[in-house]
DNA sequence: ACCTGAACACCGTTCAAGT
DNA sequence: ACCTGAACACCGTTCAAGT
């Protein structure tokens, strides 16, 4: 009875791009990549298909835009620090959104000169050119480290795409304690050396793992160009 | 009027899963990922689309294998090599395989623990133990060249996505001249890098580059584990 | 200017019916 | 056993019609 402005509060919200992307953010996060769909996103906004099109071209726009909103809110500089642990800290930042929202992961391998990936390329490319590579070198070193990122940022949102498929209800422990089992399962004559390391892949962790990447390529950069 | 048998002996080849992997695999790499439909193939099958699913489960098995019948062309072994020059050969394999096939990129990146990439793992893994990589250190090193090798597999795979959509007619060096000079025009507050490194994508080639990527990780592996 | 929702042109997948 | 093709349950996107 006294709800009238309750619920047009609620109701009058008017759409926006931004609502739009926030919506399209949760969806992808809770629901994951297919998931986000113009109609339940249009549910969610409580309107029709047809209004999200008029704030955004297409699907290809929004998922742009999503990322983009991610990634945006990402790039820290740590003052002090050695170009290294910039380096360092910058890559863990893509890692750890990537391992909150997994869809970015292929959502930056989608997008190659596109800005969000642009913008790590940047900031990666002025740790390097503090690290004293010489300018010839910078590009290969940059390309190097972001590949190196992408390659991780693929994998990973593949395998949150696999487990919510498959085994929602498990731990990663646990996954990796199956995948593990499963190598050392592996024909022996073919796959000698994967059943050598599935010890390794049971027991390790994903972020020190992801950091001693890092390190082998920044060891290499430096070794060869400084 | 003697065209009965010519006629039959197109007609009669029987469907076989063989025979879907096949022309799935030329539907992709003439039409694109986006041209891979059900409908599409039995078209080129002379058939309905129901039938493929009595030879093969679903599309993703279907990406599944015409990934693999791909990749498992692909490893051959370069006798007398030192495991430098063969875990070169071997991720050159890969990019070339992308080149000519710029969808396994996408599919690579989707399938983690899948047989495709696991051989792949398995081949770097012998070579990084003829290196003399200490055990514990293996599985990070190999894990530091394939994220590496699957960046580069899905950037590509993204490019030629791209490329396909957008200029299809125009060359590689033509779009990394476009793609050079917008970089060049960035804000030069904001991309100072990027705008400096911009004659460097101009005339890079991605083989090369590829491989310079590969022998930073080399060094990086041979300067600490060695 | 902005929203609505039916309609269009597709998909992947299923399944009764055929041979 | 294997194939056929209509039908189902979805998509992204468009567009006349409304406010």
């Amino acid at each position: 009875m006294a709800t009238r402005t309750r619920r047009t509060e609620r109701r009058e919200e008017p759409l926006s791009r931004e609502r739009i992307v926030e919506a399209a953010i949760g969806l992808l996060d809770t629901a994951g990549e297919r998931g986000l769909t113009f109609r339940a996103l249009a549910e969610h906004l409580a309107t029709g298909p047809g209004a999200i099109y008029w704030h955004v071209t297409g699907k290809e726009e929004l998922l742009g835009a999503a990322t983009e909103a991610v990634v945006g809110t990402m790039t820290a500089g740590t003052a002090g620090a050695t170009p290294q642990e910039e380096i360092r800290t910058l890559a863990l930042g893509v890692f750890d959104a990537i391992e909150t929202h997994p869809w970015i992961g292929t959502q930056l391998a989608r997008a190659p000169g596109k800005s969000p990936m642009l913008r790590v390329f940047e900031h990666l490319g002025r740790q390097v050119q503090a690290l004293g590579v010489p300018h010839t070198a910078q590009f290969t070193a940059v390309s190097a480290l972001l590949n190196y990122v992408l390659g991780v940022a693929g994998q990973n949102a593949a395998n949150a795409r696999a487990h919510q498929a498959h085994q929602p209800d498990t731990g990663r422990a646990e996954f990796l304690d199956t995948a593990a089992t499963a190598w050392a399962d592996l024909d022996p004559a073919e796959y000698a050396f994967t059943r050598g390391v599935a010890d390794q892949l049971r027991d390790h962790d994903d972020r020190e793992e992801f950091l001693a990447g890092i390190d082998l390529i920044l060891t290499g950069i430096t070794a060869r160009y400084q």
